[in-house]
DNA sequence: CAGTGGTCTAGACCACACA
DNA sequence: GTGTGGTCTAGACCACTGC
């Protein structure tokens, strides 16, 4: 039995530092729970924490009954923090300006009904806005809102205040899907961002859910330079 | 007190819900442990380990003493998987092909040294390859290895496996930052990618540290068409 | 069915940060 | 100092799943 290692963070470099040098190789089965307890001289409890964070982390696969392994293909999770934009914009320095410039109501077209499954007279809202950082054009931002899904949406006028940010603050969601990728400028996106037509564009698609009921879609273009950063 | 209400599911479901409805506004400070612990018939730990999770999404704000406050800025967190590129050229069913392009050691140039924090005369391995998926081109892979952080690295061929491969499995490291944004492609790049000139390309860059020591740089480049999504 | 991880409890001590 | 969250323990029962 080791010693004084006994805090979950310890037991998760031990199982790291094993993983490493080999004594467990991929797609190796570890020791059970409590064999690993009694090694490290310390509770299940504790085990079952530094275990069930590695699994997160997707270091392990855990399974009832068949045992811990050994990730064989070491997926690492990168985890991004999607803040509002003006929180983004704001946390640069810069001062950050809001613009609305279309707001409509839609039946939803085709491509937008597939995305959601939505039914052949769905009707949506869509609106399109600029987020500005020192009066440089930071995102344009197309949504499209399933009408029926936000009841009191009449009300908001969003002339200044973002959809984004009326509907993180008054409508609940459970799922989300993102999904990031580059573009293309058109005519309309370069002018919107000031870039030339044909320059690439760094995009993400968001949809979001209420327990299986979609709610919006949303696409944000991203002037010139933009990247997303992460660090863990 | 609340009654069969005691996993710590059903108590992260009720936190949330009260914070939808704005029993328990963005900003303000809600009950200590104890005291929820007590209204749901639960054991503290339970309700511990509900609120660790929500911190842990970026919902709340924990801080010893100071109590637990619901976050004003509504970040949310998106949780990517990073695999490596086999893997997810096969997850689609494609076939996986991989060829090394360059591999010859260099004196650090200037804009990579200020990136690792290297040295004046640091020599780094520079490769460039490609990812194939049924021989369409999927990922090109611009990479700097630190040699003196690797320094078994002279044995490695690169000709069979990728040095992302090579080195997720030869050698630890602790700390990842990694950027994702969109680029032009410029003459090689294009031809590497079957693109035209001037197309947008999905890009992502990482950079990894063992415990401070600057292990290696790399680019991704992603053939057209590419984006990265991710559910939560 | 039986073994493994998943979760919960009641209690305890500790560490940090604010007053 | 003192209150809050952070963690650990010893024990228990449950739930999934592979045999």
């Amino acid at each position: 039995m080791l010693p004084s290692k006994n805090s979950y963070t310890d037991i998760k470099e031990i199982v790291l530092a094993r993983i490493r040098d080999h004594t467990w190789p991929p797609g190796s089965i570890i020791p059970g729970e409590i064999e690993l307890a009694e090694e490290f001289g310390c509770a299940r409890a504790t085990v079952n924490r530094a275990m069930r964070e590695l699994a997160e982390d997707g270091i392990l696969d855990r399974k009832r009954k068949a045992g811990t392994r050994v990730n064989k293909s070491p997926v690492r999770h990168a985890k991004f923090a999607i803040p509002l934009v003006r929180i983004e914009v704001e946390s640069t320095g810069a001062a950050y300006r809001y613009t609305l410039l279309n707001k409509k109501i839609f039946i939803a077209p085709a491509w937008l009904r597939a995305r959601l499954s939505l039914g052949d007279s769905a009707e949506v809202l869509h609106l399109q806005c600029m987020h500005f950082a020192d009066n440089t054009p930071f995102q344009f931002e197309d949504r499209w809102i399933n009408i029926d899904a936000v009841h009191n949406i009449e009300n908001a006028d969003f002339t200044t205040i973002g959809p984004n940010e009326w509907l993180v603050n008054e409508m609940p969601f459970t799922d989300v899907e993102i999904a990031f990728s580059a573009r293309v400028a058109d005519k309309k996106l370069a002018e919107y961002l000031s870039l030339s037509i044909g320059e690439p564009v760094f995009t993400t698609e968001r949809i979001t859910w209420l327990s299986g009921t979609p709610i919006t879609f949303a696409r944000f273009s991203f002037g010139r330079g933009y990247s997303l950063k992460t660090r863990f």
